[in-house]
DNA sequence: TTGTATGCGTTATCAG
DNA sequence: CTGATAACGCATACAA
């Protein structure tokens, strides 16, 4: 039955090029073969149109050419923006991907791990907010975005680098008294870099800084009484603002103009991301944009080196400032 | 070496349980077995931490519990939000997505489908613009968007409706002349429906109406000229715009401010496609929600129905009006 | 260099 | 109902 569906194999290659299984197969893998035996086969694969097995290969040789990707979903357009360039990097090397939602649910990342080695996956890349994510032994592990230990090789926007930037940033742009605002795991990894890097600079420069860091599953109402605390006669304390993603920064700017506080006449807001309209077009607002495509490419190569052991265990790489409109440029 | 890293084998476990090879087989496919062999089998599993191979079972079945799913790419958040939707359809009866991204190119188009093929996928689901996109015999084979013939189906938002919705909103919020503007193929397809739809609700409704719709490669310089022709002493001859997608909605907002023409004041847009900012948040614009999940579910459940033959060749999913901002309520 | 034969892990067929 | 065994398509060690 479903035989029927089912392509020629090696064995009708070989017949029909008159020469022997084994010899089809190097000829498919590339090895070395006789030049008149390599035409015969090639002929015989135009012919019945041959495309090897994916199946019997790796059973053969157990490996999968899959890569399994844990992410949380494709619905926030930044985890959307690694999963395409991701893909795209691993089918450069003919790779394939096995897509993972988490979902932020630990429950979820643990049974994708476990699904990911029954399906005798190559290589994982991982980027998750578990701060007890078990990582398993014996396959190549990369994480994006969280240090776990230095044999768990973590690939990462310049956080630190793109704080300070921010800090710069506003500072050029004449603020004069400034805050951090961010939401997420209260353990240190590398997005709070971010924070550190901000601050850092704020000491440098002699600007007056303020911060309020909230942890996973505190309500938002947080950040509202943080900035009506800080305001007073209609005119909020600070100018300057720099937020620990896009997404939350839109959030902020909601709140601001409800308060009747302006956008960027009042106060200037940069983000951390670099979330562009439509995937492609403007910056949705003033922010640090995180290098996705090379993040991606990094990753890749990394679970795929083989040698896991000679790799560095964290890379950083370069972020930008992009003006969206939430900035006085 | 590579065999360090793979686990267990029903051999393994036969052996462990002191049962024959397929009375193991026949345990972890639920068949049938008596009660006390199954419980030393699904000990020694437990004790084993014993994982099915997927590759082997692909091999001897020929069914590998994937569907490819060829779309774009992720960069676009209503892309990007099908593949969530349709990853967690898949995942929820137990199938793998094998994710192939087009880029508009048909030439890609045409390899992932041969390599669909060449992984013995068990369905495809295609979101082509491609008119002449070839369709693989003997694999069940979905669209979204596309209808090909009636042997292929089609899964759809209700284009002809969103159209007929449009015009109905503009006309409850006061428009008393109106334009619909659009790209893309010129060929008719689900998508040409919109403007069916708008155009016929005007009629009805009494709603004078203009149109432009460019073909794909078009610049979108000819948009901004359509809007020049019908402007006089800066008033813009429409006070409602009908517009194909949110992208081009997005755009088309930016040059009339450029112009000087305020949005919702001088003139209300309604884009299609519900895109919301950060995927999760409000709409971005005023638009035409596609029903992204159900579109998904019935794909998925399309292709994986087996008997291909009687399941309808077009099916009509309901669309909503969801206020952003660029219309007057 | 090419041919032959074995085994990867699984399901299915056939005997017992 | 269970046990033994063949076959799926491929890569590879070994023989020629």
């Amino acid at each position: 039955m479903a035989k029927e569906r089912s392509g020629p194999t090696m064995a009708d290659v070989a017949r029909e090029a008159g020469v022997a299984l084994g010899t089809v197969s190097r000829v498919v893998n590339g090895e070395q073969v006789g030049e008149e035996f390599r035409e015969k086969v090639n002929a015989a694969i135009q012919q019945l149109g041959y495309q090897y097995n994916t199946s019997g290969r790796a059973l053969r040789t157990d490996r999968t050419n899959t890569i399994a990707l844990i992410i949380p979903n494709t619905i926030n357009p930044y985890f959307a923006l690694l999963v395409n360039h991701i893909n795209i990097a691993l089918e450069k090397r003919n790779y394939r991907m096995m897509l993972c939602f988490s979902e932020y649910d630990r429950d979820r990342e643990a049974e994708f791990i476990r699904m990911a080695r029954q399906n005798r996956v190559d290589g994982i890349i991982a980027l998750s907010y578990n701060p007890r994510l078990e990582i398993p032994e014996g396959i190549p592990f990369v994480t994006i975005d969280r240090f776990f230990s230095s044999s768990v090789p973590c690939v990462a926007a310049d956080n630190f680098g793109g704080g300070r930037l921010a800090a710069v940033k506003l500072k050029e742009l004449g603020c004069t008294r400034v805050a951090f605002m961010r939401i997420g795991s209260t353990i240190t990894n590398e997005p709070s870099k971010r924070r550190d890097g901000f601050i850092s600079a704020c000491v440098e420069l002699n600007l007056p800084f303020d911060q309020i860091a909230l942890e996973d599953g505190q309500p938002y109402e947080e950040f509202v009484k943080f900035l009506i605390r800080n305001t007073a006669k209609g005119k909020l304390a600070f100018d300057g603002l720099f937020v620990g993603t896009d997404s939350l920064a839109w959030q902020i700017i909601q709140t601001l103009k409800q308060m009747g506080i302006r956008v960027p006449e009042d106060v200037q807001v940069i983000g951390f991301d670099g979330i562009r309209m439509f995937g492609d077009q403007e910056p949705v607002l003033s922010t640090i944009v995180q290098p996705a495509q090379e993040i991606a490419e990094t990753c890749v190569s990394m679970v795929l080196s083989g040698h896991m052991s000679n790799v560095p265990s964290l890379v950083c790489l370069p972020v930008a400032y992009a003006a969206g409109g939430t900035t006085r440029e």
